[in-house]
Parts: C-alpha cells; sequence; structure tokens
DNA sequence: TACTACTTGCAAATGATTTGCAAGTAGTAT
DNA sequence: ATACTACTTGCAAATCATTTGCAAGTAGTA
C-alpha cells in the first residue's frame, strides 16, 4: 500500500509517522470530509461497509491527537468529538436543543492566551485551550 | 430546620426552589469554602464525617446546575469539576501535568460571546460558553 | 520474499454517571 | 405540637465512555 501523492491520506499519514494501514486512511479519510467535530461513533459507522473495533478508533485518534493531526473538543455531551487540525484555528458554537455546531473563527487566541498567562502568576506557559460556545439556534428557537 | 439570614447556605438553597436538607447544606458550604473547580469524588470525601451517597452528589450538583446555583467546568479530565457561580465570572488555567488550578478574569466574555454569534449565522442567541487554558504550572517547569 | 515492529481485534476491566424504587424527612397545614 | 405529602436520599444495579492485556495480522524494510 503505497502512494505518495502530498495530500493524500496515506501520505500524510505516514509523514506523522504512521503505518498507512486501510483503518487509518479510511478514519483520517472520513475526517476529511466532515463539517464538524465528530464522535468514535459516528466514526465507525462513517466509514462503513468497512468495519474496524471502536477500541481501535479510539487508540487511532488518541494517537491522531498526540501528533496533532486530529484536535479534540468537548460538547459537554458525555463523550469526545474529534475534528481534523490543520484547517484554520477555530472554535464552535452548539445549539443546546439539537446540537448543531457552526464555526466560530478570529478569536484572537494568541491575545486570549497570553493575556491568561499574565494573570495566572503560577505558569510559566499556556499551550491551549478550549473555547465552545452553547446558544440555541433558530430552527429550534422557532420549534419553541 | 430553619434559618433565614440572607447569606446562610439553607436561605441560599431555599430561594433556589430546594429543601434545605443536611447533605444540600453541607454540599454548597463546601463549595463555597473552595477555592478551585472540584470533583463528585472530592465533594463526597469534603464533607467528612457527613456520609452521602455519590448518586445524592451527582443528582445534586445536577440540580444546583440546572437553577444557576453551581458551575460545570471539564478540565478534559475525564470526569466533571463543579464551582460556585455567584462569583465574579472567571475562567482557569490548568497544569496538563499536575492539575493545579488558577482563576482568569476579564476575558471580555461579552464580546467574544457577540462576535460569536454575529458569526454564527444559524444562530438566534448565545447562552453560555466554556474557557479553559492548558499549561504548565512554575513548579512542573522546574521538575521537568 | 522474509522479517519484525507496529497495528488491530476481541474480551474483559475500569471509571463516570444514571436509573428504579423503597424508605426518610423538610416544610406546610392542622 | 402533630400529621401529611411531596421532595430527597440511599442502595443496588444498569448504562455509557474509555482503557487495558494479549494474541493474531500486516505494512514497510531488508
Amino acid at each position: 500500500m503505497k502512494n505518495t501523492k502530498e495530500s493524500e491520506p496515506a501520505h500524510v499519514i505516514r509523514q506523522a509517522g504512521f503505518r498507512a494501514t486501510t483503518p487509518r486512511i479510511a478514519v483520517f479519510s472520513y475526517l476529511k470530509k466532515t463539517t464538524y467535530p465528530v464522535t468514535i461513533q459516528e466514526i465507525v459507522k462513517g466509514i462503513r461497509p468497512l468495519h474496524i473495533n471502536q477500541t481501535t478508533a479510539y487508540r487511532m485518534l488518541e494517537s491522531f491527537k498526540k501528533v496533532g493531526l486530529v484536535v479534540q473538543v468537548d460538547f459537554q455531551h458525555g463523550h469526545a468529538h474529534y475534528e481534523l487540525a490543520g484547517g484554520r484555528h477555530h472554535h464552535h458554537v452548539v445549539c443546546t436543543s439539537c446540537d448543531k455546531v457552526e464555526d466560530v473563527i478570529g478569536c484572537n487566541d494568541q491575545q486570549l492566551a497570553d493575556k491568561a498567562l499574565r494573570q495566572a502568576p503560577g505558569f510559566s506557559a499556556i499551550t491551549s485551550h478550549s473555547l465552545e460556545f452553547f446558544g440555541v439556534c433558530k430552527s429550534c428557537t422557532l420549534a419553541a
């Protein structure tokens, strides 16, 4: 299984230091085409008919996360959501009624982090942050 | 069990629409004296020698959260943390190595939320948001 | 083509949180 | 002070997300 086009999932996966296995290519490709952060369940179902074990998915996402290939986000739903990193850094607005998600960019994160660091005397560095917004989407507002 | 001084836990709890039971007063008082968001485990242990069931704690925190008495925060530790609401709105910096927590204030949240709402065409309102910073504290930096 | 370290699948363990139900009690009416 | 009822709690068991151990499979290299 070899494929060297720069943008090919297999290539990206190898660049990240992993073997380009069928499950990894499928998961990576799936994440590439999703438009919002997905759960492990969605990933496993999303790559059908290919079937992979949930354990495999958990391990894969964890390792992808470790090398910065994916980002984990928390919508306070009791389970993790993942999305591909690499795109423009952004955050999300989540509908607390129907779980719809939209992206938000331009949050001036560096400035936020700097300000936070200045206020935290016991810290020497801030490496990341999570920022999610919760609200009600228009369809749910109408439905209420 | 009656007590009407404005600031008394029992009074606050009744104002929120609950019965001022021993477990609730104990948990509320405990939260009042903690200086960082605590877990269910910490709460149950923190009110000793009074013993309450974890289930009770979960239900209590959930209901406190629902009426805005407490806020739930997520440090990506696999379990929820809670703190009393009502104080100044703030966020946290968490050490990814030792879990130390420090508060951060003045994040201009309203402005952040407004900006987010403007960018989310499908949403009619933003009701809350979560913002946590992750980094390394000074002791852990030295220990590394 | 062979080989080995990296991967995957499966089953079971762990940990957090939830649910059902019977027993207990705060707050109110008597 | 007493009785009463709806709100609360405790306990046991269920559920859900995630992790771990180990044997079998396979990608990438020699």
